[in-house]
DNA sequence: CATAAACATGAAACCGATTTCAGCAAGTGA
DNA sequence: TCACTTGCTGAAATCGGTTTCATGTTTATG
């Protein structure tokens, strides 16, 4: 059943060493101020000396929690090769394993609401659920409901108002990038979009809508290129907007990735990267700085959205009610506008 | 307690609804094949009807196997930026997801070989640990003796043979990237090398080398510089690189953001890739579809490393003993070299 | 000084599965 | 028909912690 080749510890061991019942060492290891103090030594010097090591599962029958936090990842082509996941989960694991956490990782589709990842985070296998990359929130809506604490990296639809959430401020962002085409003398500036059922998709968008009325441009909606955060997509965008609109001169495109393959298209076609069209981008993956020419983009703190999204569950899991948090973002000025 | 908003559901629960003993509930739902089929399907009916879930604390408290295959990613920066290991990561979770176990996901130092990861994963936490990017194998060693199983995504020092290994055949496609720069004309090849404290690094190197002898050319020690797969070290040894040999007209890359770093290097001073210089660049992520030129690169199969890991780790757990993967790389031609 | 309250502790029940062991019923062979 | 497998099943022990409850000991209160 158990072989495993260290010697075995338990509380039976420690009780039996310091001359102490089981329920005291428990007490000495949770704390419990009430244990008199020479006991109290007696407890974890008996526990040094045998090196013991908890049991979780043990501990997580008895409690309930298992010290284990999900990170659900939607599962399509996307996510793989965007490091931005990746940099989101190691925030995320930084800040649980120092509160004696750990992070589960699921990569799997989130359309499916009773699925067996649906199942596995209803079933009280974790302590808490944080749910990155949302298309559609019924999963989300469920497992809430379930009594299991969610956070959302994003902004869920607005009637899932009692979700915890943290994202990045992309309308702002959005803002930022567009305005600084017009303010560097761009009359014509489309964009391209991320997935706008995503809310950073749909945000970054409403930024880009915000600065033209703020510059006092009218909206023209032929230079609203839909696209999904791929390269692929927006390449052919960006080619059917120059065919379309020959006199762009300034791109917003809602991602690093997006405005690579914007500037690709646009030298495709013979023009150039500023001097022709100038183009912004989002993130600050990266690319953003191997580019050339060097890509000037809206910086948003991946990392810090993970770490952000962590200390919101732990908060949560503590009893307390967090305030969602926005993060903010800042131009970073290279070469490409 | 347990207070979940969900009813509990146990096999006490199924026991009494199915007219069975909680023993045979137990064996119904571990394909105990002498349980009279009668009883199969009346378990079988019963827990559908109460929505059973399973405890996997209390399995894992029986049985002393958690389901939890810990996913161990060396914590420095560069794991950070680069998709390499997200998309790995994704690989494992896909296959060991399929197969009813989770991924833990710990992104922490290596070199502490008495920390609290050295002492979660020897603590019989997880059920097997799968270790990427390995500098030193001391933490490797301790877990693996003490019987957990291991599995290392790259290949461990010579002396380290019994522990079970995935890699990609670094040196093939060192050899390959290296090659078809000799093919294509040029006579003065050097290299940007990447960590050669890892084994990926120093095998890479060695199919550089390689393939200097296969093509009859002297190596020049001074062409070969080592990095450590960052982008700015790479961009600061390629500079100096084009300094002290002006007559470089060819370069292999360990990765491709080395790679796009080069080309950076090259272009900043004043000459062309590919026409003067050609680069060639290894892994294939997007970054090689994405920059101008296009990157040539070696291609290995990087979701792929992770699924012949977790493949690996399934074979060891059911108490096979696979033998160590090579996966084989593919030379991708675009328009950098 | 008597009584109540606070404190410190251990025995035992409990969490929800797995597994051993014993026992009953049916089938086999002599 | 008797002894003996073989097949199937349930009671109870077990995994290693946490928590309740009862008890003995101090300290505070009137």
């Amino acid at each position: 059943m158990n072989d495993s080749t260290l010697p075995r510890s338990t509380y039976a061991e420690i009780s039996e060493l310091a001359g102490v019942s089981k329920s005291t060492v428990s007490r000495v290891f949770n704390g419990d101020s009430r244990v008199h103090p020479d006991r109290v030594a007696a407890v974890f010097e008996a526990a040094k000396q045998i090196g013991y090591r908890p049991n979780r599962a043990a501990r997580a029958l008895s409690t309930g929690r298992t010290g284990l936090i999900a990170v659900v990842i939607d599962d399509d082509v996307s996510a793989l090769g965007d490091p931005f996941w990746g940099m989101v989960t190691s925030g995320v694991s930084r800040v649980l394993m120092q509160n004696g956490l750990q992070t589960l990782l699921m990569v799997a589709p989130l359309d499916d609401d009773d699925g067996p990842v649906a199942h596995y985070l209803e079933s009280n296998e974790v302590d808490g659920v944080i749910f990155a990359q949302v298309h559609k929130d019924t999963l989300v809506r469920k497992v809430a409901k379930s009594g299991v604490p969610v956070v959302v990296i994003g902004t869920p639809s607005d009637d899932a108002t009692d979700i915890h959430f943290v994202d990045t401020n992309n309308v702002a962002g959005g803002y930022m990038g567009t305005n600084h085409l017009f303010k560097i003398g761009c009359k014509t500036v489309a964009t391209i979009t991320g997935d706008i059922g995503t809310s950073a998709g749909l945000h970054r968008l409403k930024g880009f809508e915000l600065a033209h009325k703020e510059n006092n441009v009218k909206l023209n909606k032929n230079l609203i290129a839909y696209g999904n955060w791929s390269f692929d997509s927006a390449k052919i965008l960006m080619l059917r907007l120059l065919a379309s609109n020959p006199d762009i001169d300034g791109v917003f495109a809602a991602n690093d990735i997006s405005a690579m393959a914007a500037i690709a298209a646009i030298e495709e076609r013979g023009k150039r990267v500023p001097d022709d069209i100038a183009v912004v981008g989002f993130d600050d993956t990266l690319v953003s700085q191997t580019s050339r020419p060097a890509l000037t983009t809206v910086k948003q703190d991946i990392v810090g959205l993970g770490q952000a999204a962590a200390e919101a569950m732990l908060e949560i899991i503590s009893g307390e009610k967090p305030d969602s948090r926005i993060l903010s973002t800042e131009l970073i000025i290279r070469q490409s506008a």
